[in-house]
DNA sequence: ACTGAAACAAACCCATC
DNA sequence: GATGGGTTTGTTTCAGT
């Protein structure tokens, strides 16, 4: 993967409704040889999905909470059923199992506290959890998914 | 908003690349109106844009880091300054305002642990930060960008 | 408000150089 | 990798019901 595919790749992380000869251009690559590339990273799996991403505030979906869970039993069967609760809640989009004292932590997406609350009491009734923080964003300042590839090599 | 609208942005959230006929045929419409709609969510902002999401892992960019800061001075210029240095820097993908002890919380996506230490010094050079503590990642078990929109009314 | 069907643009996939 | 062409697929628009 050259300088070239990581250019695309920006591209495309930051507008996916581009066309293929327009992307071309910029790269500095006529249509077919740029259509090429794309595929391939396609293929490879570099690109894992295009995607139409929504405004949450338009949504009713106001309210995100970062959540640091320690679990109180770390059997593996207590831990399967936590993570797949977990995996298939659909307020939860982003879950990550963590170094350190904390567990696991997770960026939840609701309409407002209620809502949370709602959320909350399923989560604490899933597994027995040793310790549960809440944190509540008021102002999501900044909020992209595309990667940094600028900063590489 | 109705509920074929919110069909068509939970189709749309899940797969970008759905041709309008298509998306039609599951929500019950024909060509035209399920165009229309369309249109109308994308002018009204509820489809903020459609983007290629990349594989991190892929692209060497193996490590999510949770960073909770307090910062020292809570003067407006300090703030601004903060701020904006913050929503400049490509490995913070998320920037978030927080309610209660923590002032600021952020989501990083570095290589590896030797360029999060880079980040970290760039980040502690901005203003003074009364405290900082970074959580890392191990194991991204979910990570979506679809929100929950079934959940609602 | 939906249908059908044009017109148009773009993706896709060949050759050949 | 460039060029050019051809097929196919999807978007966009418009007339009709």
């Amino acid at each position: 993967m050259d300088r070239i595919d990581r250019k695309i790749l920006d591209l495309l992380q930051q507008d996916g409704t581009l066309a293929v000869a327009d992307i071309g251009q910029r790269v500095g690559l006529s249509q077919t040889p740029c259509w090429k590339r794309i595929q391939r990273l396609e293929a490879d799996g570099v690109i894992q999905r295009r995607v139409a991403l929504l405004d949450p505030e338009k949504l009713g979906l106001g309210l995100t909470v970062f959540v640091c869970i320690e679990v109180g039993d770390h059997s593996q069967d207590s831990i399967d059923c936590f993570i797949n609760a977990i995996s298939t809640m659909s307020e939860v989009v982003e879950f990550h199992r963590m170094a350190g004292d904390v567990d696991y932590l997770l960026r939840v997406v609701v309409p407002d506290v209620k809502a949370y609350d709602v959320f909350y009491k399923r989560l604490i009734g899933i597994v027995p959890l040793k310790n549960v923080c809440s944190r509540f964003s008021v102002e999501r300042v900044k909020s992209t998914t595309a990667l940094p590839i600028d900063t590489m090599t």
